[in-house]
DNA sequence: ATTGTGGCATAACAGCGTTATACAGGATCC
DNA sequence: GGATCCTGTATAACGCTGTTATGCCACAAT
């Protein structure tokens, strides 16, 4: 048995934190045990020893990208107008990928990274983010800006729509366009809040 | 110069096919010079020959894609419901995408694949694709379903949702959900298209 | 028939993830 | 205090990868 371990040891941290760099610096394709060991100043087999393998190692990290966006998105203040809290998540959403590309592209890229794919653990902490959503479209529900509905099913459409124009102008489709944010994002989210809205009754004031 | 290339080299071809083969088969980690030179009865240098090295092969593959997902969409019929045109156009899309998972993950994907990046070219093909969106777009807009507005930015808005939907479905998110089409991507469209036509005045009938 | 050239097979090189092995050093026990 | 164990790491090797240099071979042109 010998010790326990209270504390995460420190050379594991600063792997995590040395292939979160690496990948923000130069891309997936830099990411190999050999270049980590030599950042971090020690051998290919603390890998193995703290996690067993690359893939697990990069399990790691995303879980942080993930524990990073969540915190993100939490950090976006709470005010009484439940669908501006809406688009300024949507906004924190969008600015944490693009602080984050490389992460973000791991995180939800359906494509590989040295033999790592998504696990039950990242789909769990993915639907962690995402209650932070069902959470504020509740509150648009329950205060009647959106038409009474499944909150989760709303949520995702709200997800889909964002996600899908993050992942668009990451992958560098919106570049014809000046400013993609005014252009497409808010009203994608105007016109979707709109039928969100549609049939809703509002509930402090008249509806004459 | 000697004879000229008339025709597009067999092995070229049969590379190209393997390729989208292993792909669809094993996954992206299958994607190597030598499978593919097994697998085609020649050397790696084939590869390098014909294509320049793996990426470019990849990127030829991708190309096929684009081209299949455009043949995909191209097929959809056109009603007199461009709204309706619309809500097929996307059914086809996502169609399309689950029938090529792991090629429509590299098409899109922002992880690499050995080495390969989008380019130029793959932008402009997505583009392509994107046109059938912007025609729908603006007929809807023209038959008065949806009020006028940049038919681009409209349909930058439609793909944005779809694809959202698609690479959220493909990554395994949505597998709580029964039936995500119906109770997603279906209110998605429907909603977004709802605030699309807010404004709106139906060409058809009389606008007093 | 000779020459030249383009296409491909072979072999090598550097790098990769991974694993087996050996060693160092601190904790534990007698 | 000395022997023992155990944990963490460094080294080296294995099989794989993409890529490149080399050489051969068949065919077109002269």
């Amino acid at each position: 048995m010998a010790r326990v371990r209270t504390v995460e040891p420190e050379v594991r941290r600063r792997l995590i934190e040395a292939a979160a760099q690496l990948l923000a610096d130069e891309g997936p394709s830099a990411l190999s045990t050999r270049r980590l060991a030599s950042s971090v100043g020690t051998s290919t087999m603390a890998v193995y020893t703290y996690f067993g393998g690359l893939p697990q190692l990069v399990q790691a990290v995303v879980d942080e990208g993930f524990t990073r966006l969540a915190a993100h998105l939490a950090a976006v203040p709470r005010t009484d107008d439940a669908a501006h809290d809406l688009l300024q998540l949507g906004w924190a959403y969008r600015q944490n990928a693009m602080e984050n590309r490389e992460l973000y592209a791991v995180m939800f890229g359906t494509a590989s990274l040295g033999g790592y794919r998504r696990s039950e653990s990242e789909l769990e902490q993915g639907r962690y983010t995402f209650d932070v959503l069902v959470a504020a479209t509740e509150r648009a529900m329950a205060d009647g800006q959106f038409r009474r509905d499944d909150a989760e099913c709303v949520a995702a459409q709200l997800w889909s729509a964002l996600h899908g124009f993050v992942m668009l102008e990451l992958a560098g489709f919106f570049e014809a366009h000046q400013d993609a944010v005014e252009a497409v994002l808010l009203p994608l989210f105007v016109n979707l809040g709109v039928g969100l809205a549609a049939g809703a009754s509002q509930r402090s004031a008249a509806t004459p």
